[in-house]
RNA sequence: GACCCCUUCGUCUAACGGUCAGGACACCGGGUUUUCAUCCCGGCAACACGGGUUCGAUUCCCGUAGGGGUCACCA
């Protein structure tokens, strides 16, 4: 089984893309087939090799690798349609010898009018098909090649969503299959590329499915077998209208720099549109083992921020916590964190917020106060007031007397040491816990007591609860 | 406009003629707790509408409405 993705680099990666490939990916994986990776680069105005790096870097990015196709190769190469242009010549020439296509010398203008008058009509909008018996032979001047569609009956193709697609051939039109520029335009060259490199199952976006016929016709008339297709439905804006920009992110590297984790985005990305029972969290190795294309929706679906918000935080909580520190640092360095103060604190620290924050980004700002200077955490006014009263610089003494005598400056040590003072006080722990909080971290809210303590290290522990001590006493 | 497709809680979805229409996100309560959050428990909430078919329709068929897609010498 051969599967494709095949993205036109004139611009990032979209997540409607992305979704493809990963489908696509997935079903290599499962069913032991290749994954071909192709670049519809034909679109000279506005693709960019810039684009197509970056289009590989985010599929790698999200975890998915090709089996064929640029920077790895294959056997039935080259994977840049660019680089194919000479591919596409013998099948036309063999349309037109065989009768299945003609040259037509109708100008652009004059197709557009008569498009327009049908349009005006209330028809369906199409070529009137002038040239389709004249004849024109190759010096027939300046020409565009056109298939010689069926005029009646009817184009059928087999959908895993959709089931039996069946079109009216009076709605295909004679279209266009070689520019006068000598060039294919993209109805074509799919076929050509697919058919060349092997492809039994096309999987891609429901914006195809009238392509599909056309595509159909084509591999009719040289003779080849059609292979099966999979229209998955659309990714549509939260308000339930096409996607874009204005509904925010749309392309797969935004969302990285938002501080998303590729298994949240995948996740998310797999679950809209496939089903699998009740289950809600998948891997990509738990999606290896359990996709299918039984399992897609029909209907479009919206896009929800607040879900993959959801899915970021259980796949933060779910990585080795090693590996979210690693993936946290750049972000850390974003929030103001000096690089080399991200010692071996990080780990603990990010413990700490994980379940305090949805995104990277977030989970930053929620960690920054342990690795910036003191003087540049940022007291929150309000905390500060409710907190640190004079009445609390006692209470930071006697703690602070405690907490410089502990040896053991760990979750156990510490809560066992302050745990035991509190009792001895006759104090709650809240009393001070609250106090200790705002000196840390500059707000009233944040991780737990002990493993901040932990975490922050003693001396910059002792050095800003002082601090807080003093900014206690001179309140009021 | 023509043609194609789609339609279950606000959102993602389960259901494949007979279920109190299930789960998840969000939301609202409660519990745990040193704050917040996490976590746990509970709650609110849907078969677009109208006709058929059938002993019985969310499920099958036909309309209507709404939404999406496609109609290029773009991909």
């Amino acid at each position: 089984m051969r599967v494709r993705f095949a993205p036109s680099p004139t611009g990032h990666l979209h997540i409607g893309g992305a979704r493809t490939a990963l489908f696509n990916w997935l079903l290599a994986r499962r069913l032991g087939g290749t994954f071909v990776l192709r670049i519809e680069d034909t679109d000279q105005a506005r693709s960019t090799r810039e684009y197509e790096v970056e289009i590989l870097k985010a599929l790698r990015w999200l975890g998915l690798d090709w089996d064929e196709g640029p920077e790895v190769g294959g056997p039935f190469g080259p994977y840049r349609q660019m680089e194919r242009l000479d591919h596409y010549d013998p099948f036309i020439e063999r349309m037109l010898a065989e009768g299945m296509a003609y040259r037509c010398t109708c100008t652009a203008e004059r197709v557009e009018q008569g498009r327009q008058a049908l349009a005006a009509a209330g028809e369906k909008p199409m070529y009137d098909r002038t040239c389709r018996e004249a004849g024109h032979g190759p010096d027939c001047g300046e020409h565009v090649v056109r298939i010689k569609a069926p005029l009646h009956g009817v184009t059928t193709f087999q959908d895993h969503v959709r089931g039996e697609v069946v079109t009216q051939n009076a709605e295909l039109d004679d279209f266009v299959i070689r520019r006068s520029s000598g060039l294919p335009p993209y109805n074509f060259v799919v076929v050509i590329d697919d058919i060349e490199m092997g492809i039994d199952l096309i999987v891609r976006g429901e914006d195809h499915v009238n392509n599909t016929p056309k595509q159909v016709l084509i591999y009719q008339a040289l003779g080849l077998k059609v292979p099966q297709f999979a229209h998955a439905p659309l990714i549509l804006g939260p308000d339930g209208s096409r996607l874009s920009k204005r509904h925010g992110a749309t392309s797969v590297h935004a969302y990285q720099e938002e501080g998303y984790l590729a298994e949240a985005l995948v996740n998310y990305l797999v679950r809209l549109g496939w089903s699998h029972g009740d289950q809600e969290i998948f891997s990509l190795l738990d999606l290896v083992g359990a996709f299918d294309l039984e399992g897609i929706t029909k209907a479009g679906g919206r896009w929800d921020v607040d879900k993959l918000r959801w899915l970021n935080q259980v796949w933060m909580k779910r990585i080795e916590p090693e590996d979210l520190a690693r993936r946290a640092r750049p972000f850390l360095v974003a929030a103001g964190a000096a690089p080399e103060a991200l010692d071996d604190r990080l780990v603990p620290a990010v413990l700490t917020v994980r379940e305090r924050a949805w995104t990277l980004v977030e989970l930053a700002q929620a960690a920054r106060f342990y690795f910036v200077e003191d003087e540049a955490v940022g007291f929150d006014a309000a905390a500060v007031d409710k907190h640190l009263k004079p009445a609390v610089a006692p209470l930071l003494d006697g703690l602070l007397a405690v907490l410089g005598g502990v040896e053991d400056w760990s979750i156990p040590g510490l809560e066992a040491a302050v745990n035991a003072w509190v009792e001895a006080q006759g104090i709650k722990l809240g009393k001070v816990a609250q106090p200790v909080r705002v000196s840390l971290t500059g707000q009233g809210t944040g991780p737990g007591l002990f493993e901040m303590l932990a975490a922050i290290g003693k001396d910059t522990a002792l050095r800003r609860i002082a601090a807080g001590r003093d900014r206690a006493a001179a309140a009021g």
